[in-house]
DNA sequence: ACTAAGATAGTATTCAATTACTTACTTGTG
DNA sequence: CACAAGTAAGTAATTGAATACTATCTTAGT
């Protein structure tokens, strides 16, 4: 009648991958600080013990998880930007496809701007910051060359702008974790985009 | 010779409001979570049951001190907004108070926007959500006068708007906490601004 | 039968909260 | 005024619950 739900064993890597998965479901609920070995454990019926079959430490995950947020989230960025036409709409994809995949996975921005970024400064830290720094130098670059190609004003501070961008996204975030839930974020974007969009804009 | 250093016994009230002064300068350093009752009760020269005379929990210590901030922000906030000559100079004053205020007690921001307003739904969040609500509203409210004067035009949504204010501020601080330190704030909030006020502003 | 995944049952530590007791201040009454 | 009685603040020690991590045994899958 059923299909076996519960399939028992599995290799080293399924089960890395699984517990990836698990954390970032777990976080998305109770925040990532307050997610324990216990929490993984139970949400895949396994022990607690048997996490560190596949991960030395706590840590381990956590930094496992970030790399997997940081390779969704690039290709789904870069894939985005592919398509645009000129800088400002290469900026304006990145945003929506950013916002749709924060929509999908709501436990993205708590990960990426949690405490665990300000917690002492191991790998952790600074794979984040890499993250982010480096999201604000792609944003500042096609500001850059849209400056060259006069869609935005010679006078800009790209990089201020792009602190901006990533505020904005922040903002949402923010926004939608105390009001509304997804439906209410991707509606709230689309009207918050155009405001920014013409901070930044050359006057015609 | 020396003035009474070590005053021993204090009043509850008095004592309350040594801990909320500890706490935020704790968790100014260690980040919110990771603040003890302990930590703050070696940082008063007291021990750490004594804090339990003061204060029934730790959660009601931490209420405590979101409400001390909101006071304190408020206040200041306030006294901005009244010297203004238009509403978007009242934006623009607040703003300006806000980041000094955030760069003299760099922790509030991470208090407001901690995991700990993500945590169970009590009356923590409740009074976090107000407050951050309350401000954007105000922000609103400023932008909709400005329209009615129109120093902005009459299609910018102002709660849209308002939520790129509060983001802006949150990606400044988060900038900041990454990269330099209080100076830094300042200089990258008189950057940013113009752009978001740019945004904002009726093209003449 | 061998190996690696998982179970079971720990250990060590941290931390909020409590308890039993002591010390300092305050006040009502003779 | 005096001082005994009461109140409130502080201490020291402890409890109990979490929680990350480990050591040893068991078993499923090849």
């Amino acid at each position: 009648m059923n299909q076996e739900i519960v399939k028992k064993r599995m290799s080293s890597e399924e089960r890395q991958g699984e517990i990836i998965r698990v954390a970032v479901e777990l976080a998305a609920d109770k925040g990532v600080d307050s997610v324990t070995t216990q929490d993984m454990a139970d949400a895949m019926n396994l022990t607690q013990g048997a996490i560190f079959r596949h991960f030395a430490t706590k840590d381990d995950i956590w930094f496992a998880v970030i790399v997997w947020v940081r390779e969704r989230l690039m290709k789904v960025l870069d894939k985005a930007a592919a398509d645009a036409t000129d800088p400002l709409n290469a900026i304006e994809r990145m945003f929506f496809a950013h916002i749709t995949f924060i929509s999908k996975h709501p436990a993205i921005p708590r990960l990426l701007f949690s405490e665990l970024l300000h917690k002492k400064n191991g790998k952790l830290r600074q794979l984040i910051e890499g993250i982010i720094s480096g999201y604000e130098a792609k944003i500042a670059g096609l500001l850059d060359a849209a400056k060259a190609q006069s869609l935005v004003p010679n006078d800009l501070d790209t990089q201020s702008a792009a602190v901006l961008y990533i505020g904005m996204i922040q903002g949402l975030v923010m926004q939608s974790s105390i009001f509304g839930g997804k439906h209410a974020l991707q509606q709230q974007a689309a009207k918050t985009f155009p405001i920014f969009l013409y901070g930044v804009k050359t006057r015609s």
